[in-house]
DNA sequence: AGTTGACCCTATAGGAACTTCAGGGTGTGC
DNA sequence: GCACACCCTGAAGTTCCTATAGGGTCAACT
């Protein structure tokens, strides 16, 4: 099958299947003789385990290292396990940080409830007057 | 003030400030005679106010459409209202997004409880078998 | 006077995961 | 024979910085 069969099975557009095959994500397939990609069943299956995983927000490296995993059937899924529930605190951290975000943004909006000048308002004043906090640094590579 | 200063008041790094400069979010100051930067309380406030609204994630547009409706102090704040307002639904979007997320990798994890060999992980069974789903586009900035 | 060290300058590249663009080749139906 | 959908490569753009290279300035110390 050619790339554009393949990218609507896997939901996913032609450039991101050629960005895979640049990072080594999906392995580079047969060419025809006009030199377009000729994919298989198992170039399927390879696409849609890596759009699962990006679906679920897992990073490139995170998806490589499963791929990698994977690939060695001899050895046990304790690596896929431990990945997943790393991945998983990335995912409580960044919920916990934009729930503290969410309540600072809620207190702001509180300052101002109506369309005043804009030197009263308290949106403008609150964010002109918050103590300035160190920049921190990210824990989690979700957003 | 030289720029080390300035970036120490502001709890960022000199090459932040002079990055803002460059994206036109803080005004150039004027330069001493060693062609260095030369700033006032003006610019210390406006990098406060920046670095707060960063700190609530907004990207540099937003502070940009802020700044700009600040600087006409003729008109009401109906228009910081909105945008913040704005902001706070990014915020509940991306939430509900990862409490989805979560929920889905935490259905995910309960498929394998021990290290088994690695054609029998429920784990890496459902990456495979999950319905792949269209790209969703971005509804928020927030990662 | 010479030199160390902290600070400043510009310009450029990198990172994540793509998307978009420019400029061109291929294959099929009418 | 030509329109049109599809394919190709390579490079640049997106966001918000961070890091690096290669240099200038200034104050203090020897």
């Amino acid at each position: 099958m050619k790339i554009g069969e393949l990218a609507q099975v896997a939901q996913c557009t032609v450039e991101t299947v050629r960005y895979y095959e640049k990072e080594g994500l999906l392995s580079a397939p047969a060419r025809t003789m006009a030199n377009y990609r000729s994919y298989d069943e198992f170039h399927v299956e390879r696409l849609r385990f890596i759009r699962n995983c990006r679906a679920l927000d897992m990073t490139h490296a995170e998806i490589h290292t499963l791929l990698g995993l994977m690939d060695q059937p001899a050895g046990d899924c304790g690596g896929v396990n431990q990945l997943v529930d790393e991945h998983i605190a990335h995912v409580d951290v960044r919920m916990a940080e934009l729930s503290q975000l969410k309540q600072q943004l809620s207190e702001l909006r509180q300052r101002c409830q109506s369309e005043q000048a804009m030197d009263a308002c308290g949106i403008l004043q609150g964010l002109a007057s918050m103590a300035t906090e160190a920049r921190h640094e990210r824990h989690t590579h979700l957003g």
